[in-house]
DNA sequence: CTATAGTTTCAGTAATTACTGAAACTTCAC
DNA sequence: GTGAAGTTTCAGTAATTACTGAAACTATAG
């Protein structure tokens, strides 16, 4: 592998962790490598970096690319393609998200409605689902949360979080506040 | 298998989702198992229900103990030990995000500070460090507000959701808003 | 202490997943 | 069209991970 120590510790990391985030070896450190690379690569450059079969790179881009985690991109007077990692972490982030909830939440929610729907055969049937309920229930909140507050700008997004559990205490004057329908907003303490 | 055609569902789906999850496709089982089933169940018990070995159960609830997602306790004028996943789901869902954080995050962002204090070698060592820096600062803002909001109360953190992204509607008036030191929370609005 | 019920470990094997190199396919300049 | 450059597919193989059954270990009742 041709590149810096640093580089190379940051991918060969991805490499390891790609196995506990659910993809492989080659396609995290293909990953890594088009992230901190200041420009965007061909396949055979990435070949070449990580050492791995020019097949191997062939099918790990496939598989960013049905993630959506890369940019295919021409350069003038060039064949080939040339990829790269979007710029913006907060999108990658969103992309990420989006798709993880799309592989390991959607299905699971999916069946569990359908199970719901089911009628219960016995008492072991009715508690099963009084345990999926909940299960639903929870995993049904906390994504669609999620979703909204993924797609808040960055800045927002960014603001909030600074504010950790203190946004708490705004829920707790929440009920002190009138929120006048009608655009305007007026303040006043209730009762 | 020796389960309601509702439950096999349900635990055949956890095998399968198990093996994108991170987890394998018997320890899925056995979790989904007990999460539906309403009494504890013993090791011998789940090989019988999933049709697994005795061994395979053992070392599947070894890995559901590491990950703190099975109870263990006994029964009176019973030596055998029997397991059944928390009742709270909010409990599980905090365990599992503080499991998953442990293991697939904290890795990297320490890998990332180390990176972070290396002296880069030149450009393009310096552009990887930069890179590095968005990664860390997005992962240590997002997990540790991630861990703030997931120790609330389930009440108050299901309030939080319910509002969705209506919150920075309170975030706008927040500027508006003086609390004053001391306890006492006092409504004005500023200029 | 011994017998027995229960649990864990581990070496061997099965199943799955990842990777390679050769061949097929695609695209484009000429 | 032809050929060269680039890309993808795929069958075979390597590497990894999951699973089993037998043996070792542990705890307890008597």
């Amino acid at each position: 592998m041709n590149l810096s120590p640093l580089s190379q510790d940051f991918v060969l990391h991805f490499g390891e962790m790609g196995s506990r985030w659910g993809i492989n070896r080659t396609v995290g450190q293909i990953y890594a490598l088009l992230f901190v690379s200041a420009k965007p690569l061909n396949a055979e450059e990435i070949a070449d970096a990580l050492q791995f079969s020019r097949s191997n790179v062939s099918m790990g881009l496939k598989e960013l690319e049905s993630w959506h985690l890369v940019r295919l991109q021409h350069l003038p007077n060039d064949r080939r393609e040339y990829f790269s990692a979007p710029e913006d972490v907060w999108a990658i982030f969103r992309t990420l998200a989006d798709e993880r909830r799309k592989r390991e939440i959607d299905p699971t929610l999916s069946m569990l409605r359908d199970a719901l729907l089911a009628t219960p055969a016995n008492d072991e049937d009715k508690f099963a689902q009084k345990r999926m309920t909940e299960m639903h229930n929870l995993i049904e909140m906390a994504t669609s949360w999620f979703n909204d507050v993924q797609r808040l700008e960055p800045e927002t997004l960014k603001q909030l979080m600074k504010m950790g559990t203190k946004v708490t205490k705004l829920l707790e004057m929440k009920d002190k506040i009138k929120v006048v329908a009608g655009g305007k907003t007026s303040i006043g303490v209730s009762r």
